[in-house]
RNA sequence: GGAGCAGCCCGGGCGAACGCCGGUCACCGCAAGACGGGGUGGCGGGAGGAAAGUCCGAGCUCCAGAGGGCAGGGUGCUGGUUAACGACCAGUCGACGUGAGUCGCAGGACAGUGCAACAGAAAGCAAACCGCCGAAGUCAGAGCGUUUUCUCUCUGACUGGUAAGGGUGAAAGGGUGCGGUAAGAGCGCACCGCGACCGGUGUGAAUCGGUUGGCAUGGCAAACCCCACCUGGAGCAAGAGCCAAUAGGGGAGCGUUGUUUCUUUGCCGAAACAACACGGGCGGCCCGCCCGAUGCUCUCGGGUUGCUCGCUGAUGAGGCCCCAAGGCAACUUGGGCCCUAGAUGAAUGUUCGCUGCUGUUUCUGUCGAGGCAACUCGGCGGGAGCUGACAGAACUCGGCUUACAGGGCUGCUCCGGCG
RNA sequence: GGCCCCGUAGCUCAGCUGGAUAGAGCAGUGGUUUCCUAAACCACAGGUCACAAGUUCGAUUCUUGUCGGGGUCA
């Protein structure tokens, strides 16, 4: 049980390589306050990277952010396909918001990637091309 | 009771569950390039008073450093504290406040250079626009005396005297009063201000008293500058290791002349010295010094963008501020106790229970007042809901500055009331 | 995280060092010209000189502090 509510440095992203990559060949899938860009990584585990600029706000409000997403991803990320490399990007309006409309936004992101799962780019494929 | 000043402190508390980061111990176990990396469990740890701004000062690291000079930068009342400082403490002076107190980039304008629009006569050296004066001089006119010259009186012009008053300006060469004078003026006097000298006190900045000058030497140094003191450059993305490696590609430069010596039949060649020039180094510049052919220098490109250490410490300019001593104090010395985050796309979060305080909304009990009543207001109490600032470590310390809901403690000042 | 630079009209910049009129080009508005437009010409408007405090008689300029924006590092 407590397996699936982990969140370790192995299902983070944590090489700056590794955000451009995705940034540059992703498929990108926007909500209000979020933007999110997933590619396939072939090892059937979610990995999630966050960013969070300083356009947001301060040191304590993109901390709030996302440790507020990284709690939504810890207990909810079984609402999201699996087997694909995410970096999501906090939209300026995401400082002034909530933690319940923040999980809401993570939601709607998972709706749109079960949607158009078979539309992700693999990571092969976009290194070959 | 009201208004205020200064200093110090807190920045909700307890518990549970699920997570994250790193430490340590035990076990499992991957890789075999490296000082590489993983899993499970136990134990204990995990943001601030400003962690912020990056404005100063240091530790630490690398680079540079024969020596001398210049430039540049910083500080700027005095004495002290400190590892150091532009910080702090105590004082002096000035400004503000009734006061407790607060604030002050607070040296030098007889070393020099400069600046001051507009206005104004004049803006730094004295000068005189309107005025004021008729003492002195010249000329003209009138009058009296007189033969005339001349003298006297009056008027006007010019030369002249003056800076009290007017006016301009941010600023006009001490201020007020009295005397004085043709009118005036430190021209004289009194008081105040200013300067110089002497003496007392103080380590000193200064201050007090006396004598004296007779006002000269206006302002700006956050204008250049002068004086005194301090000062190499860069920064943990410093720097070191794993690391083998002097990897390796293109281009440019490494000169000329003379003398001597060696070799030689001689040329050639090599070395040394000197002169002139060139390049490079001395991380601001100059003098000066040093270096320049199987290696070195400069320059343009290329590869890598990993991991470990530095890195958080039983040792430190450490913390607590619990004692003692010295000092007005900052602080110092000795003793006692404690060891307190260490990430790197970057950990400190989420949910829940109980509870303290503040503000606010609502329900309700009781008491009092008003009202015929419905009800309203106030005091004391209970329940429920919401709310609670500024802000997140990034090598580490000492300061400063800036932001901050609300609360607490201590000392002091002024005003009012009562005794 | 460290270091460095810059904030002037709607936009791009002068003027700042050395203090006394805030300017240029483009854009805007109105007019002239044209059958109409463009171009050209003339005129006009538009500024808390990022903000605050200080020095000074006087600050866009000098000093200090805030705020915002940008660059760079092996």
């Amino acid at each position: 049980m407590s397996r699936t509510q982990r969140f370790r440095k192995e299902s983070r992203l944590r090489k700056r390589r590794q955000f451009l990559f995705i940034q540059d060949r992703g498929l990108k899938v926007h909500s209000d306050l979020l933007l999110a860009l997933a590619l396939d990584n072939r090892t059937g585990k979610t990995r999630l990277g966050l960013t969070v600029s300083s356009k947001v706000g301060g040191a304590v409000v993109r901390n709030r952010v996302r440790r507020h997403l990284r709690e939504w991803f810890r207990k909810e990320q079984a609402q999201w396909p699996t087997g694909l490399d995410v970096v999501v990007i906090a939209k300026v309006p995401a400082a002034t918001a909530t933690s319940v409309a923040l999980g809401a936004a993570m939601v709607k992101l998972g709706h749109e990637l079960k949607k158009r799962r078979a539309a992700v780019p693999s990571k092969a494929e976009s290194q070959r091309g």
